[in-house]
DNA sequence: GGTGTTATTTACCGTTCGGTATATATTTAT
DNA sequence: ATAAATATATACCGAACGGTAAATAACACC
């Protein structure tokens, strides 16, 4: 068995940066505020083609998905990776307040896409809901590796710090599409920090 | 001049229980997640009828949100009024947890309502962040006015308190939305009052 | 009973939505 | 050259969108 490689006219566009334009078009507008006409044009191609690509809108917008997962993932490879939890959570907090604010795109991805929206978007919803909740849930692990190794105190919850520091995190997103600036954001890590249990 | 009673047919609907209707309608689906078919339908109105009591979509809109914040009226101001400007966040905090929480209606509608969407809604997102922002305002009053009794410690920053509040409120809402339960937001609300200056 | 005023009903407006049928153009393999 | 396979372009689909014109029905006043 040999890789079949088929022939036929080859693609004339990039599917990485129509992926990247994609991304973008949704960070700004979200899953329902995007329209097809808003993707094609930006990306330069006409809809056919881009059902061709990627079959759908709701393919499409998993696929960038992903896409914005292996955008955010030295962030938070890197938080996890820090020698204590509480440098972990403040380097997510720290690195959301950029990250959060960058000036074309503002907040978290899977929070603006789709909170709320027609019953036809039910699917990308659950699916968002799925993956902040799988950000819930690395944290939380990364805390009880914490506890075992002593670096977490024995008193507190991991589930409920995870749960915390991912909420500030949302919160930030929100305050972010509204507005807030970098600094702004910044102080909000700093204090929302201060909640350490160690701290006390 | 006096003022002129005017005749006609009476209205076959109450707007009150129409608002409420729309209320929560906009507040599941979100602004431009409601249609009007959705609402007629729900309301038990025709379309021409809904537009002779309340002019478009986005002036109803605009009346739901005032009366949001009329039904959100209570929980503020036990809140503000607290002895305390740590009570006053602990009364906000653990009252956004139930208040969130409800079976029918998950999250903030200042926040569900609107964080993306089409060019279109621009005017409710500002409207809705001008909101949003206005609590920020209110509670950093709050906590000047804790810090000029004395009840606020004079390192702590106000408009940072105050914005990182409202953070994890904003947060929650989003945690909520994604499934979250009361219990989950209480124990939420306990972290996050840990960062509060006084307690270190 | 008219008359003026307002609400309701029915039917419709133009636009945009996500998605596609069809035909043509460009490639590789034979 | 020809066939098979894929991508492109044009034009279109039915449905849903927010909003409205026109006619009718129900009220207060004279």
């Amino acid at each position: 068995m040999k890789l079949s490689k088929k022939p036929g006219r080859p693609r004339e566009f990039c599917m990485e940066q129509a992926l990247d334009t994609a991304l973008h078009l949704f960070w700004r507008k979200g899953y329902e505020g995007t329209s097809l006409s808003d993707l094609t044009e930006a990306i330069g191609v006409n809809r056919p083609s881009l059902y061709a690509a990627f079959g759908s809108k709701e393919a499409l917008f998993r696929l960038v998905l992903d896409r914005y997962a292996a955008l955010r993932d030295p962030l938070t490879r890197r938080a996890l990776a820090q020698p204590t939890a509480r440098d972990a959570a403040a380097a997510l907090l720290f690195g959301s307040a950029e990250a959060l604010t960058q000036p074309d795109c503002r907040g978290c991805l899977m929070v603006q896409a789709a909170l709320t929206g027609g019953s036809e978007s039910d699917g990308i919803r659950c699916e968002l809901t799925l993956r902040r909740e799988a950000a819930v849930e690395a944290l939380r692990q990364r805390f009880e590796q914490a506890q075992a190794e002593g670096d977490f105190p024995a008193e507190a919850r991991p589930a409920d710090m995870a749960r915390y520091v991912v909420t500030v995190m949302n919160g930030m997103s929100v305050q972010a599409a509204g507005g807030a600036g970098a600094e702004e954001l910044r102080r909000v890590a700093e204090v929302a920090l201060g909640a350490w249990p160690e701290d006390k």
